[in-house]
DNA sequence: ATGCCTCCTTGCGCCAGCGCAAAGACACGG
DNA sequence: CCGTGTCTTTGCGCTGGCGCAAGGAGGCAT
């Protein structure tokens, strides 16, 4: 059993509970189920009615779908102090994803009205659902333009360097990644096969980029796989002259003939 | 000038006004600043501070992002009736987008601090709009998955099927796709070029699937289109016995040898 | 130790899709 | 009616990444 006190720190970290005064939290905690789960079981079933919301209070999850014709993709891990199911407090829709135990889990659940009803008795809270929600979209329309825009390598260098910051541990020379990784995990989170990311490991590994191992990958030269990543994020327009972008846009184009 | 009557239906039918009443929407109407923006002018600029919330009264538009290398992607059009920039209600954000005008546009616009007040004065708007993202969510990680598992010919195919949805007018034998569609604008939206695009809708064209011109797509077999872009949907887990997921998934990865 | 199971590596052949280049089609304005 | 600019088509060569198959290596249980 865990302490109540950690719970309550659990709840306070995550950004859907945030502004919410120490006795409102202990009254929300007071509420929540909490079950452990096996490494290997499933914590919500994709298609299922989302009929709970969660905090992930220990332990690491993986976040996958499984498509019709029975390939699955992994969306991303959760950690502890993370949410999900936020899809709950809304009536009568399905899990869009499936969310299995990488290691033992220690899950606080709400039943989907329980939040609905947090939601009326602290107005906050909606807008820090809202607020999570835009975050997510934004991110997750990062990594849809990743995909569209960059090559494997790219991907799989950034994918190694957010997993090295989430669930990083330091090591002599280099940073592990504390999750048991296999190739076929990292095909499934950047979208290619366990050939090409063995391939590119095996590559960098003599490179001195990374040191990989059976199910292991530690991070050795970060800096190096920033700049197979290249930069991270989007062109910042309006940090030019505001009416300068369509031409800049149109001069990016006539520029970006190769696609290297 | 859209008369009022005009603009109360488009706020009605907005998924963020759901359940408001006529009295409010009328107040939230007399609110709203309304503005015309001309073909391929700008209603929002990426990177800007996300000041307002607007609602698309008439027209319609992409909703693009431009990389930091030049490249763009469209992620989708937005026609009459649809909302964007909630992100606006949430402090302190930049837009993630641009959003351009293709025909002329009628667009209602709030400051972000006059959607946040609604969400006090009328809760159910906020629960509307966490509804709206984790909507947009959904589908967004359905074309996540879809980039990652499917091939060009099939997102193209889909990306054809719901333009014809949204923006399509019957025609003699086929429904015609109102917008002003270029090669490279398919290309943006599915994530290939514009030769890739063009062969392909060549082939279909001769095929008799489609109909095809400058900047113009008519779908004239859209069972035909379907049976390509195969089966939408992701695999409704839970519609067999719940603890056969583990065991299906399993004989599926096994039964899934060729990616055809 | 031994065997077994899972995961990892790597050679090989292959092809979907890319991207250039050049030519053709369409629309619009003068 | 012609010129101009944009959009489209298509041949061609190329390559990134796929997927098989076979062998190797690490870890766990008995």
């Amino acid at each position: 059993m865990i302490a109540n006190a950690v719970l309550i720190d659990c709840l306070r970290a995550n950004p859907v509970f945030a502004q919410l005064d120490d006795a409102a939290l202990d009254v929300v905690l007071a509420e929540a189920t909490i079950r452990t789960v096996a490494p290997g079981d499933i914590v919500v079933r994709q298609g299922d009615a989302a009929s709970a919301f969660g905090v992930l209070a220990g332990g690491r999850a993986k976040m996958i779908q499984v498509t019709a014709d029975g390939r699955q993709i992994l969306l991303r891990y959760i950690v502890a102090g993370q949410e999900f199911g936020l899809i709950a407090a809304l009536p009568d829709l399905a899990y869009p994803l499936t969310i299995e135990a990488v290691d033992e889990c220690q899950v606080l659940y709400w039943p989907g009205a329980t939040l609905a009803a947090y939601f009326g008795r602290y107005p906050q809270l909606a807008l820090n659902a809202l607020q999570i929600m835009v975050l997510r979209n934004q991110e997750l329309q990062a990594r849809y333009r990743e995909l569209l825009t960059e090559r494997v390598e790219q991907r799989l260098a950034r994918a190694l360097l957010r997993l090295a910051q989430v669930t990083g541990s330091c090591d002599k020379d280099g940073t592990l990644i504390t999750l048991p990784l296999t190739r076929e995990d990292l095909a499934e989170l950047v979208g290619t096969t366990l050939y090409t990311v063995s391939r590119t490991l095996s590559q960098w590994d003599q490179a001195g980029l990374v040191n990989t191992g059976r199910e292991r990958v530690v991070v050795t030269d970060a800096a190096g796989l920033e700049a197979i990543a290249g930069t991270a994020e989007v062109l910042p327009v309006s940090c030019v002259a505001p009416c300068a972008l369509v031409e800049m846009m149109t001069a990016a184009r006539a520029a970006r003939t190769p696609r290297t």
